[in-house]
DNA sequence: CGGCCATCCTGCACGC
DNA sequence: TGCGTGCAGGATGGCC
């Protein structure tokens, strides 16, 4: 499961290799996979500008326009063939090839012209200097929800995934279902710098790489071994040795330790 | 506004 | 062995 720091290092990746790059044709074996179906018509031709990356979006920006990748559960973006699974090819004038690899096919590529507006609906980046602590606290504050669902909500804050988000629960000692402006200062402040060290750490850790869809199965990242909650019910907790239990809030599952994460309500 | 549900997909774990 | 069932999950959209 890709989450931000995956695609962080997915975007450096792409940044030296298919800048420059110019469309020929497209191949889409999953025709939902590119999206809007004008989008052919609009790519062809197209030369790659740069990547960059917003929240969990890859953004390829062209000539006019971007192509926006979110790879969901499964989506992987690769330079070889990869055999299975493949969604959609971009083929280029050099000869070279991009391949859309996703087994769920939840992934997109979106074509749009207006990038402003694709990502209008984005809240801070966790990892941008603007996310101060006191905005952080700020946002909390105005809101009467649970902290665990908030978290993930992309228009509060863009870029946080499942599993990180009951890490950096965890590590601030706040219950998921706490209530976002029941949370004293100093807790959302620790949550605050929870949320940007378990990023930044795992992008320097070259993409997390945390479980894979098979569960427990490592894949590549060496993040893995750091996760303290996820993928751990019934383990004991690693300060306290109560076992750590895992609930369903909001659709998702969700670990902590019922002794050393406290309840705000 | 907030919470809950269904939806999209597939592979895998589990129980019988 | 093989079958059926349920689960996992990011994001969106609908409903109450």
């Amino acid at each position: 499961m890709p989450e931000l720091p995956e695609v962080e290092t997915v975007v450096r990746g792409l940044q030296t290799t298919i800048v420059g790059e110019t469309i020929q044709d497209i191949e889409i074996p999953w025709s939902k996979a590119l999206q809007p179906d004008s989008a052919y018509d609009s790519l062809i031709g197209k030369t790659i500008h740069g990547v960059s990356r917003r929240a969990k979006f890859i953004n390829i920006e062209l000539d006019r326009g971007s192509l926006v990748v979110h790879l969901r559960m499964t989506g992987k973006l690769s330079r070889l063939y990869p055999e299975k699974y493949v969604t959609v090819i971009l083929h280029f004038q050099s000869g070279n090839s991009l391949f859309f690899q996703d087994m769920r096919k939840f992934g997109r590529m979106v074509y749009t012209e207006d990038k402003q507006e694709f990502f209008a609906h984005l809240g801070p980046e966790p990892l941008s200097d603007d996310f101060s602590v006191s905005l952080f606290q700020d946002m909390l504050k105005e809101k009467n929800r649970m902290i665990k669902p908030l978290l993930l909500d992309q228009t509060f804050l863009a870029g946080l995934g499942n599993i990180y988000v009951d890490e950096a629960l965890f590590q601030a000692g706040v219950h998921p279902e706490s209530f976002a402006k029941l949370i004293p200062k100093k807790q959302s402040g620790k949550l605050h710098q929870a949320i940007r060290h378990i990023l930044s750490e795992s992008i320097r850790a070259q993409g997390t790489t945390v479980v894979n869809f098979s569960h427990g199965e490592n894949q590549s990242g060496t993040y893995q071994a750091a996760l303290q909650v996820y993928g751990r019910r019934g383990e004991p907790c690693q300060d306290c040795e109560t076992p750590i239990e895992k609930i369903k809030l909001g659709q998702r599952g969700t670990h902590f330790c019922p002794r050393c994460q406290k309840t705000y309500r």
